[in-house]
DNA sequence: CTAACATACGGACTACGCTCCGAAATGAGC
DNA sequence: GCTCATTTCGGAGCGTAGTCCGTATGTTAG
């Protein structure tokens, strides 16, 4: 072997690339560690660069901004729970069991996590900046709104559809109001052990309403 | 008149309430004219307290962050646009039409001033410091969300609620839709033209619901 | 191997929200 | 009017997110 044929197999991306992916795993590692460990405004930009060993105008080009940075942590354990719930819904054997199924993943992280989970939450509805992670997070969310339309569309032949309602502005109302109830469990507004039955009885509500004529 | 006596007429509340309610007024009026003029981001908390004529740490006594200056503007604004939803749902021929008239001054709102809608929102929704302007806006929000209540329950003798339903939980629900719809427009993913007839069917689900056992 | 180029890096620097504390103004007691 | 206590004021200073640009490193051509 010549010294160049041996490292060639490796460098088929180059050494730029290399190193290029190698800061990105130590910012990935640093910025995990810390939010999960001390909490997103504990943590500074200065201290996800330095235990990442790179500087702070090389960590913002890896994340435009800090919240960027939470979001690419986040999105990795979001990425888990939506696979999971895709799963479970499936197997729903109503149509509220089924969006239950899909939702129940979700509700561990404001447990777990409330001020990331919030700071993830909030940078999803407010965030301006169009950064590959919140553009990640959105389509994360997409994804779910798309899978109620299709639990809903698969109970057609048992349930008919109202005339006039939009499944999809459907799926929208579903996750207005997920949010609004893991927020309101972030905050303390509400017991965490009936978050479960309270989501679902929103659901029934979306599903069947809150009325009728008498 | 003596020299004591002319002053003290005006003088019941003493000269520092007087200079104390002057700066807050002065103070007002600056925020107000450049959040509207420059939006939100535009304005710094400097140029709030130039325009008044206050250092920033007085500026900083008056509102405790450059979001509950806002808020101190907006509640204004939203003060006028709840009384005149409540006083327009009273005359609603039906639930959904009570419950569009009484959102309905709110959508204006983002409309004229998208950026400043969407902080008022942010902070609402996710803001931790319990300022006083802050508790005053949430303030609103319950009373509109009391008025939901009181509009369903004008309908009982003419529809039945089904059973389980918790009228306040879809109050909120009604709310988390209206944020979310009212985002949608702010960030230009929804068209403005087409706002009212959304909510309306939006409104007219969380009513009658999505399914009906076929 | 060297030169010339392109890209990535990183830390000094900036902007801005907010705080802190000494100074000034006000009111009370005499 | 004078002194002292109390409240209010305000701007220098701080922490931190994010930028800028000179330097270092990798890549390519000859």
């Amino acid at each position: 072997m010549t010294p160049t044929q041996a490292p060639r197999v490796l460098a088929t991306v180059g050494r730029r690339a290399r190193n290029k992916a190698d800061k990105q795993q130590r910012i990935f590692e640093a910025a995990s560690e810390l939010f999960t460990g001390l909490g997103y405004s504990a943590v500074t930009t200065q201290m996800v660069a330095d235990r990442a060993d790179v500087g702070t105008g090389t960590l913002f080009r890896y994340a435009s901004s800090k919240a960027e940075l939470l979001m690419m942590v986040m999105n990795e354990q979001m990425r888990l729970d939506t696979r999971e719930g895709i799963a479970a819904a499936s197997s729903g054997a109503s149509p509220t069991e089924a969006i239950m199924a899909l939702l129940a993943p979700q509700i561990h992280l404001p447990l777990e996590f409330p001020e990331n989970t919030a700071v993830y939450q909030r940078e999803i509805l407010f965030g301006t900046e169009q950064g590959q992670y919140r553009t990640e997070a959105l389509a994360r969310i997409s994804e779910l709104e798309d899978a109620i339309g299709d639990i809903l569309s698969r109970f057609t032949r048992t349930h008919r559809v109202r005339a006039g309602v939009d499944l999809r502005g459907a799926g929208r109302t579903t996750f207005a109001t997920l949010h609004m109830e893991l927020l309101r469990v972030t905050f303390g507004r509400e017991d965490p052990a009936t978050l479960t039955a309270t989501l679902r009885s929103h659901v029934d509500v979306l599903l069947y309403g809150v009325l009728a004529p008498a």
